[in-house]
DNA sequence: AGTTAAAAAGAACAGCTGTTCTTTATAGGT
DNA sequence: ACCTATAAAGAACAGCTGTTCTTTTTAACT
């Protein structure tokens, strides 16, 4: 009986990625929204409830299909070539862009607590994937045995915060991936 | 023959930051900062014109008067004490509360080309001066001689913008402090 | 003390924003 | 072929936001 729903749920949060990219939450409207996600305005409402409910929902998938994607590489863990591969895919999102995560973080963080939650959550985890990463490249021998691993880890961590902000300024140059070789050769062995 | 003004640019400026600081630039309204500047309405748009046009005033004011005070450090560069300098000023500065410059980048870079000069100029300066002060540094024998002055001075940066996220969400607890020392520690010389 | 130019207070306004409601179109079951 | 339940389209609305205008107050000069 019913008729059958044209949009498709996954395109229109991609849409809304790039739309929250672009604008922030407050900066970006309703009407681009639904515009650019070739939704209509009541099923949107049907389906997500508000606008905050929703960019809750987008932030989840842009966690669960991009971040995770960069995440995927240190979790599957073989040591100094997991962090390299997390960082290409890392540097791959967030250039010309930013990442939304540390977008709205530094937007919202003040007044939503929930935004504060996720945050927090996901420095984290960043940062315990890392330190396992650093420690399984350490026995295989491709990190200097001098450095300090937990140190190293909140390093990592906060270089991925310095990216996400270059991403914006730095346009689509390589810039980032010249830091990031900056950033990881001196943890190689001397010879 | 005029009455003379009652409120003070210094502080309307100082007050503006705390309230762009806690909702970002459009989550800001004009109502609550003509309430907690003090400041009234027609004397507000005559002073500075429009929303955006006092965005700019205040961002100046900021790097003028609390970014420069941590970069002072740097500038009048004496070595490695330069860099701590500079560190546990610009934590104070940022701690439970996030940098507004980072804050505005993040928000309105997408958008906004001038907001997008003028972080990279301060990005520019930021990396300029940690390099100068490593060589110093390294002159001094403060610094091991087998590191690379210009990866170290990106990474530097790096973390910057990492304590600017982290401000806002690790609350003001010293988590800053340790990673500060976590950063710098593994630069001096073994011995 | 009277005058006056500018400040303070806040009412007013136009346009925008998030949300809801109404109407029209259409796919699927009978 | 005919219902019918839901999707699409977009008009409508209430409340908010940035800005301007009007009125009232007040400090300084004559």
């Amino acid at each position: 009986m019913p008729r059958k729903a044209l949009y498709n749920v996954e395109e229109v949060l991609e849409q809304a990625i790039a739309v929250f990219l672009e604008h922030g939450y407050h900066g970006a409207i309703m009407e681009e929204i639904i515009a650019r996600t070739d939704f209509n305005r009541r099923g949107f409402y049907l389906e997500f409830g508000s606008k905050q409910q929703f960019l809750y929902i987008v932030l989840a998938h842009y966690q669960e299909q991009h971040l995770s994607k960069a995440f995927s590489h240190l979790e599957h863990n073989i040591g100094m070539q997991s962090i390299q591969g997390f960082f290409s895919a890392y540097v791959e999102l967030v250039k010309g862009r930013g990442c939304l995560l540390i977008n709205i973080i530094t937007e919202l963080g003040f007044d939503d607590p929930k935004i504060r939650d996720i945050g927090r959550h996901y420095l984290d985890r960043l940062q315990i994937d890392f330190i396992a990463c650093l420690e399984k490249a350490q026995q295989l021998g491709e990190v200097r045995l001098d450095i300090n691993i937990e140190s190293t880890g909140l390093q990592l961590c906060s270089y991925v915060q310095g990216f996400a902000v270059n991403g914006i300024l730095a346009g689509d140059t390589d810039e980032l991936t010249l830091a990031t070789r900056a950033i990881l050769g001196p943890l190689k062995p001397s010879i």
